[in-house]
DNA sequence: TTGACATGCCTTGCCTCGCAATGTATCTTC
DNA sequence: GAAGATACATTGCGAGGCAAGGCATGTCAA
């Protein structure tokens, strides 16, 4: 289901990064993952997640291998550079504070209470 | 200090309704009030604030209207409408199941723990 | 009084990027 | 052989943030 465009868009880079980093290889699969990680909610169209990866590998973030499936299918795997690794860490960050800080301000509980 | 277009882009207009909820009233203070409730992480800037309450009023979430202030500035100042006020209700909604996806799949604590 | 600075509004052009639509090819299954 | 899943890709459109620029008025210090 469709949500509104100007959400995803801040949060899929680090979204597809957090993904590969955690075992999701080749585009289609990715797209799978993003939707199977948030129970439907996020969707990362071919036109959107196809482009996003492109651009994540001309920036440096990713490297990408063609492999043959054991179906006979081309697939494009990517991996995480170290300046993906780091990309990745710096967008968690940001993308925690700004959460954060807008949660606050529309009132939303966010912060993790520590119990002793 | 400039950070990501694509972060503000999601959060802009919910902020925005926000503040014009609990009390700014006119452009250039709730482009501080934007400001002064992120602790100056966010900032809208002026060729993105104005289109953007444009576009709230055109579509129906904002009033407005022109006034002098006691030095004799001109003012637009804008209130919410009821469809406004049921706008962000439903931004409200759409950014807190987003925000609380996303930090799930980066890792981020975000809810909070009941203590017993 | 003049110049700097804050207040207060606005628009234009550029650029990025999500999305719908479309295209191509292979493999499986009926 | 037809349908559907898998797997990649591109194009045109539209939305919107941002830099830059413009205009006008009030305050305050030199």
């Amino acid at each position: 289901m469709a949500q509104n465009p100007d959400l995803l868009r801040g949060a899929l880079e680090p979204v597809i990064l957090e993904l590969i980093a955690t075992g999701a290889s080749y585009g289609y699969e990715i797209g799978r993952a993003v939707q199977e990680a948030s129970s439907g909610k996020l969707l990362a169209q071919e036109g959107t997640l196809y482009p996003a990866l492109h651009r994540l590998q001309k920036r440096g973030y990713l490297r990408a291998t063609w492999k043959t499936s054991p179906e006979g299918r081309k697939r494009k795997h990517y991996q995480l550079t170290a300046e993906g690794r780091r990309h990745l860490e710096a967008l968690r960050t940001e993308w925690a504070a700004f959460s954060k800080t807008v949660n606050r301000i529309l009132g939303i509980a966010h912060v993790a209470v520590v119990c002793q």
